[in-house]
DNA sequence: ACAAAGGTTATCAAATATGATAACATATCC
DNA sequence: GGATATGTTATCATATTTGATAACCTTTGT
């Protein structure tokens, strides 16, 4: 007895509304996405922890994961990445393009 | 009769201060300022009124007016400022250095 | 195996930003 | 002068983010 499914154009469609959906979405949160990746890298790379970062700001670990993380959409203040970057040693730069 | 205040090394020192803390200050939010002098230097440059920003986005034109003004020191949070950027038609770019 | 380090997730309180509205001010146009 | 356009400021309600805390999980070190 067959019970996988047989595609059908309605389903690829469907699929293909989701994918688009997903894509516009993903697209929307590139800025977000994008600072996040990079204030991991940069603390990595100067091989900090976020406990460490979290001493730095005043703040917990707790909510240095929040921030950092990519299962989340939460839309960081700028005063928060302004300090994130201060307790890296660096500066937020943010423009237009 | 002399009304003039002579100055006093107390008084240098004392002002000194207060410069020191407004640099200081003034430099913690320059990434906001450079952000809102950019916003609003791409809506004048593309020939935009408030008001239509504020259309696209689905906001009032006061609020636009509150996000631009170098008078206050909210601190917009990323979404807000990906929504401008994309009534501009522009992208927000957000990095470290 | 156990402890410590490092990070994740959830929850709720507190703080802050945005939404919504109105009044006001200035500049421009007819 | 009056109407319209554009922008500013204030106020309060609502929404969202951050603060604070705890429990949990994974990794590392001994």
């Amino acid at each position: 007895m067959q019970t996988t499914k047989r595609p059908t154009f309605a389903n690829f469609k469907k699929k293909a509304l989701q994918n688009e959906e997903v894509r516009k979405e993903y697209n929307a949160l590139k800025p977000l996405f994008a600072i996040k990746k990079q204030l991991v890298a940069a603390r990595i790379a100067k091989g900090l922890t976020q406990d460490e970062i979290a001493k730095k700001i005043g703040t917990s670990k707790s909510n240095i994961s929040r921030l950092e993380s990519l299962n989340n959409t939460y839309m960081p203040n700028l005063a928060t990445l302004m300090k994130y970057a201060e307790a890296l040693g660096m500066r937020l730069d943010i423009g237009l393009r």
